[in-house]
DNA sequence: GGGTATTTGTCCGTATGTATT
DNA sequence: AAATACATACGGACAAATACC
């Protein structure tokens, strides 16, 4: 009862919205008609939908009105995979596209899509660059000596999906693993590429993961709403060879709102998403 | 230039944040001195912070001002471990809190703490419910089973951590481990308990990562911002026997602004982030 | 403890611009 | 071209939280 005014009115819509009462896409009262149920002025109400826009739950869409927001269905990345041939990057990654689920409470009814997908990358921005304090703590070189890195876009079926950096010593392309400086994409993987012009083993690989808002690039590039409530989700993937000898970086980031990730450790079950899909009637 | 002014006011003070004209909890001009110098209202000065918050670069203390935001150092969580004794929830979990490092760029000077941290849970709260769909899909029982739902609080240095909810079918409480229907921490871990009690080895788990807006329980728990802007990761993990069957479901948030998490597979160096922060100058 | 100044929070009103139908 | 609906910007008033004397 303490609340502001805004706030009521956005515990209301939003009460509407999680029972149903306004479902995903349907147009919310416009400001006018708000203003008059609420008797508030205008930018009150514009204050609640403000709320509601920063929780998801609604989006505004000039000219035409507010809108509860449409679920997407998730991508769903496996982080975890085997060494000797997960690149994170380029090479084979599946994607799966369906609904390992969401949290606990909600129903929905919604189709259950689990196909494999295969992101299509761009072709990758090469740059040769000096090692940052960050690089070359987790590559074990000196600072500033000379890196490659590798840029890349990556789509799954046309909707931008995540982008990419990976990082390698200068001192692999003079060993002899030229393609790296090559703007060409690597099919079979980078890791298995360096395993077979330079015998450099992936033993293993840690991921550390981050969330944090987008900068203007990802906003861009993601098709973010530009006030910031979307927030990404980066990962640092960094491959160890058969020597503990860190050499590669990986740094991926992807749009929090569509994209779920899965790790698997010890023996698990492999079709998970179609049983938590089915629900007995 | 065709941005509005509140935008171009925000990307003002958003240059001067980053550059370091205005460090790390350092007061911004009043509302009342912006708008002199930028000529602008009151309220165009107030979209302009609102901006710079849902961003995460600044926050605002009612009748004190409005003032950079401080870096959090986060806690980092392991997701994977062996199988065997991992439970990601009561029993022995270590967190470091150290900086594995944010993103490349960054060069923050920060103090390098890398602890180990035992998190402190709560009594937990113990409930016997009927399984909802998703729960029924996860356990592979049927809809509306007896499950056994355990809940904590988990705190690490008295700072809210983790909340944190254990499923597990009523049939293993009836096969005899009576201790999980007990309102007292499991301290050897669930996982233990239940391989000591019935001879249920955990043979693998799976993680499931996902990003959303905290609801008003956790904004609470965790003392977030009432505005949504920082985003909870939350976690479901699904335990696995030596058989293949499911037999516990755990889903745990964490508030995104001070968590990081680490997947580590093959073989990995022990200790990253003491390298990472070890710059040679 | 009380009073006052400062600063942000809420709410109102109005006007004009811009995007969509 | 006109109507509709949201976006931006101005102004003012009072409330609530905090700090300081």
């Amino acid at each position: 009862m303490a609340d502001p005014m805004y706030r009521q009115i956005a515990d209301d819509l939003r009460r509407q919205i999680e029972a149903g009462e306004l479902p995903p896409g349907a147009q919310l009262p416009t400001e006018l008609e708000l203003r008059e149920k609420y008797d508030a002025s205008r930018n009150t109400i514009r204050d609640a939908t403000k709320w509601l826009i920063t929780r998801g739950l609604v989006e505004t869409r000039p000219g035409q009105g507010t809108f509860v927001i449409e679920r997407i269905i998730p991508f769903v990345t496996t982080l975890t995979g085997d060494p000797k041939t997960a690149s994170g990057g380029e090479g084979h990654t599946y994607i799966e596209r369906g609904v390992p689920g969401g949290e606990a409470e909600p129903d929905y009814d919604r189709e259950v899509m689990v196909s494999r997908r295969t992101p299509q990358a761009s072709q990758p921005k090469i740059e040769i660059q000096q090692a940052s304090a960050l690089l070359a703590g987790e590559l074990s070189i000196e600072e500033n000596a000379i890196v490659v890195s590798r840029h890349q876009e990556r789509f799954i079926d046309g909707t931008p999906w995540s982008l990419q950096t990976s990082f390698y010593p200068m001192s692999l392309v003079e060993r002899g693993a030229t393609r790296l400086i090559q703007a060409q994409n690597i099919l079979e993987g980078t890791v298995e590429y360096l395993r077979d012009s330079l015998d450099i083993k992936q033993a293993g690989y840690r991921d550390v993961i981050t969330v944090r808002a987008p900068d203007e690039t990802e906003t861009r590039f993601f098709n973010l709403p530009d006030d910031g409530r979307v927030s990404v989700l980066s990962t640092r993937r960094t491959g160890y060879d058969q020597n503990g000898q860190a050499f590669r970086l990986t740094l991926s980031v992807y749009p929090a709102d569509r994209n779920q990730f899965v790790v698997k450790v010890g023996e698990v079950p492999a079709d998970p998403t179609a049983a938590s899909a089915n629900r007995q009637s």
